[in-house]
DNA sequence: CGCAGCGCCTGAAGGC
DNA sequence: TGCCTTCAGGCGCTGC
């Protein structure tokens, strides 16, 4: 569930957190998805990064620790060492007015955390598109990217190689914006552009909600995040279209969940 | 190399 | 009330 503006929430308030504190102490559920966490034991955080929905913590002796919180992961400042659904764990040097440990936390288990020497990536991490808010995401790139497969849109959205980020709520919130029907298996140049403009629009929009909140995202202070009362599309099926009136559709696309105006989203 | 299909997970919500 | 089923879904892996 937490996509780019969740993620990037999540980063901005354990920045001051964690930068230029040293790891005294880890542990870590025995799944090889989360046991790399105490590989990072001794080194110091040095910066915070994201790329896409993974986060990107930079340590001071050239390796990066990263995070994918999956659909269920949260990480946590002073967290209880007893939390049964704690599946990592760093202690943190002592600092004045700041908890020592900084726990992650995933009930479902589709999260993942990795160490990498810097920029050395695999995976969906090593073959991301560009960032949504980066000068190198432009309309006509993303038009050759789309143009490049036949698959349904929405699955190329969610792919992360057109543009690095976007989930299932956004994917369908760009989709709703840019009028465009999320199951084309070609876009135009012109539903391009406009899917270029909706996809930067609904992120930055997101990040200055603090995020959307459905079910389990909180932000690492544990609040929630406002976005989800700016939602024109996702999880509204049934409801009026805010443009026309028309129901909002819900459908399964590729095994998503989809939300769409039958009548606004074109497939033309 | 692209991509379809599947498995991973478990609490919440819905049906009866 | 309580049991059973369905649902949520990003990513890694496998094999065509």
């Amino acid at each position: 569930m937490p996509e780019l503006p969740e993620v990037e929430t999540i980063r901005r308030q354990l920045e001051p957190f964690i930068v230029g504190r040293t790891v005294t102490d880890s542990g870590s559920h025995p799944s090889a998805k989360f046991a790399p966490a105490v590989e990072v034991v001794g080194t110091t955080v040095e910066s915070t990064k994201r790329r896409g929905k993974f986060l990107l913590f930079g340590l001071d002796d050239g390796r990066e620790l990263i995070v994918h919180l999956g659909m269920t992961g949260q990480l946590i400042p002073g967290a209880e060492l007893d939390d049964p659904y704690l599946r990592a764990w760093w202690r943190l040097d002592e600092r004045s007015g700041s908890e020592s440990v900084l726990g992650y936390r995933d009930v479902r288990r589709f999260g993942r955390i990795r160490v990498a020497q810097n920029g050395d990536y695999e995976g969906t991490l090593a073959t991301l598109g560009p960032e949504p808010f980066d000068p190198d995401f432009t309309p006509l790139g993303l038009w050759e990217t789309l143009k490049g497969s036949r698959r349904h849109l929405k699955t190329q959205l969610l792919s992360q190689r057109p543009v690095a980020g976007v989930g299932n709520i956004y994917a369908d919130e760009a989709c709703f914006r840019a009028e465009v029907h999320p199951a084309v298996r070609r876009v135009t140049r012109a539903q391009a552009e406009r899917l270029h403009h909706a996809i930067v629009q609904v992120l930055r929009q997101g990040v200055d909600n603090g995020g959307t909140t459905l079910r389990d995202y909180r932000d690492a202070d544990g609040v929630s995040g406002e976005n989800q009362h700016h939602l024109d599309c996702y999880g509204r099926h049934g409801e009026p279209c805010v443009r026309c009136g028309t129901e909002l559709r819900k459908t399964i696309l590729d095994a998503r969940t989809t939300t769409f105006c039958p009548r606004c989203q074109s497939r033309r």
